[in-house]
DNA sequence: TCTGGATATTTCGAAAAATGAAGCTTATCA
DNA sequence: TGATAAGCTTCATTTTTCGAAATATCCAGA
């Protein structure tokens, strides 16, 4: 198992590369921030995480993608989310096969909690300036519309 | 299942907040690029990211303190990665309970192509100005010195 | 208008992934 | 020196996700 340091090399950093790594960074933080802020809410981690991702009513399939997963795994989490009273079911009205998922006052409400509190915590933690905070922000949502272009329904 | 409009609300988008989704939705889109990029690659999903996130050689715990996983998981990836050639696994010298993970030269490589693929689809696809990507590197790296920091083994 | 192909979602068994308790070794501290 | 904590591993169990097949709907082209 152990080897001689001439058959391993180090690899370089360059700055586009640091940037996917902080990304990967960041969400991973946001993700055990948010498993360390609700060990008190008996909704597991995946749902949780639809519950933020519902920024507005979207459809399964369309949500699915959004989040790189099949949409039969998407099914269970919604039957998952309905049961517990955080989204409801609507018929898309511009095509009957689709189902729109909208979080109902309750899944509002949990999201604000969630999202409030990890966005707190991020800002305090991680010690961006308004500045840095601003156009990271900036960046962010015009990458997250980029994206969304991909994967429109 | 279907309920009155009155029942559910919609939720409004603040910056910050746009900015947390646009790193979820970074996140997955780099990740499904990367599903897409080695299909002709055997090495499973979890394990491919294991070598990107391996800038330098790194202890067990503190990966998968990094990347949010149980000590248990990550020791099961190490073994896929180390049977496969693209790591191994040496003593860290200055506590031997703790063992280092480090690419091999193949898996270097693997990694090069993987993150200089996924980075030239990401430049081509989000459009990003240069100005737009330098910044949102620098911060993205800050950020992730900031994380690595909460982490530090 | 009709038809064939594509798409949206669901079901449910199978496969994959992750957990977590227990164990061994090593490090740290009083 | 002894007690406690930390690093990693093992392996059985649980959880999560996949994926094939099915049904309903949509849409473009003939």
């Amino acid at each position: 198992m152990i080897q001689s340091h001439d058959s391993t090399i180090d690899t370089l950093i360059e700055p586009e590369l640091g940037a996917l790594l902080g990304v990967f960074a960041l969400h991973n933080f946001i993700e055990s921030l948010m498993d360390d802020i609700d060990s008190g809410i008996d909704v597991p981690h995946f749902e949780r995480k639809i519950v933020v991702w519902l920024d507005r009513p979207k459809r399964i399939g369309a949500l699915a993608r959004e989040m790189n997963v099949l949409p039969s795994t998407m099914t269970t989490a919604a039957d998952q989310l309905e049961s517990r009273g955080l989204v409801v079911r609507e018929r898309d009205p511009d095509d009957r096969r689709a189902w729109l998922l909208k979080l109902t006052q309750t899944g509002a409400d949990l999201r604000s909690a969630l999202v409030v509190m990890a966005r707190t915590l991020l800002c305090e933690t991680l010690d961006l300036s308004a500045d840095e905070l601003n156009s990271f922000a900036r960046t962010s949502l015009k990458i997250h519309a980029n994206i969304q272009k991909h994967t429109t329904c």
